[in-house]
DNA sequence: CCCCCAAGAGGATGATCGTCATCCATATCT
DNA sequence: AGATATGGATGACGATCATCCTCTTGGGGG
């Protein structure tokens, strides 16, 4: 097989993308060396030309998973103004980014395994959601400081608690009604 | 060493509570079943004789960990009236109840796992969730039945996302005010 | 009072997984 | 073109874990 530095860099950028995909979908123990090579094409044994160990690569699919994550929020945040806010809300709160977890927010997908974990993993998560406050309280864009900050936490809140409970959920009645009453509820207190 | 029924009926329940406490805290895939009969103060050799396998373990256990993180709950919930609920949102967004995972609300402790998993555990988490739902819609008491459950949604959304988030991130000063303000907001609305 | 059965002990087994040493093939440099 | 560095392949090793089996022991029914 080629050995150029741009098909290893292409390798590598793969493996990346694979994991951070796996991890927000099965959860980070799930994450199974020789598994994530052969999706990526390749076999186990080259996995130590990439990373120094399974946790190293954790750590940086973790931190890739919560940056593409947030690209639709950055990008509801760039734009501003209510209507990005409720766009936002539906986009989050929707059957698609239910059900691909894969590719959604990363800060849902991996709350609960950050909450066990230690070291960088909880620094990249923390800043993540840190980040996710900021844009939240800029749409929001209440006068009052404080009442933002309240709104644009509660709002992280609902909407990380209601997907992943629509996820958890059995009956897919019941789990489209949080999806949809949830996000009523939050667009509700917009206008103010 | 007894083999009296009783011994073993006090034998399968020390078991279950630990379990039921473990998979909480470190997750379902982390439960080991030498570690916890060890805990149990048995060896791993009589576990057969307690579960025909892991699987059947968990199922029990998860029902029990979402029944024993239920019982403040229902406790607010037979009291009733705003009082209670705003107790309710209190506790559940306490320091105390942040910092103990294995003894806190089990929709909030498996709702990852839960997502990932199939079967009775996804039964037993959907009828607690309703149970939840129900309840917090008696406290909030709203005329409008559609309005009443729309926030009942939002409020059991924004506890289990601030406490999940409350647990994962890094900063005790960020991980306080995730509770704090959570709570706050949850209060807010509920004069109306 | 004694025998039988089940609870529990503890070792064995097979599967899975992370990690590593070694070998091969190829791209790049001289 | 030949030498060399390195990405990737292969297989092995050790640890962990769920599950099964055998043996011991004590309790309860006859």
């Amino acid at each position: 097989m080629g050995t150029s530095q741009v098909a290893k860099a292409a390798s590598h950028d793969r493996i990346l993308d694979i994991a951070a995909a796996r991890i927000r979908r099965d959860g980070i123990d799930a994450l199974a060396v020789a598994d994530l090579m052969k999706e990526a094409g390749l076999t186990h044994g080259g996995f130590y030309r990439h990373f120094d160990s399974r946790d190293h690569l954790v750590a940086e699919a973790a931190q890739r998973a919560l940056r593409q994550g947030s690209e639709p929020t950055m990008a509801a945040g760039q734009l501003g103004g209510r209507n990005a806010l409720a766009a936002l809300i539906d986009g989050y709160l929707s059957t698609r980014h239910r059900d691909h977890p894969e590719s959604g927010c990363g800060v849902a997908g991996l709350v609960a395994d950050v909450a066990r974990a230690d070291g960088s993993l909880r620094a990249s998560f923390t800043r993540q959601v840190q980040v996710c406050f900021d844009v939240l309280r800029d749409l929001i864009d209440n006068p009052d400081q404080q009442a933002g900050q309240r709104e644009a936490i509660l709002a992280l809140s609902a909407l990380v608690g209601a997907i992943s409970m629509s996820r958890a959920v059995d009956d897919p009645a019941l789990s489209l009604r949080i999806l949809n009453n949830a996000a009523a509820a939050l667009k509700e207190r917009l206008p103010k």
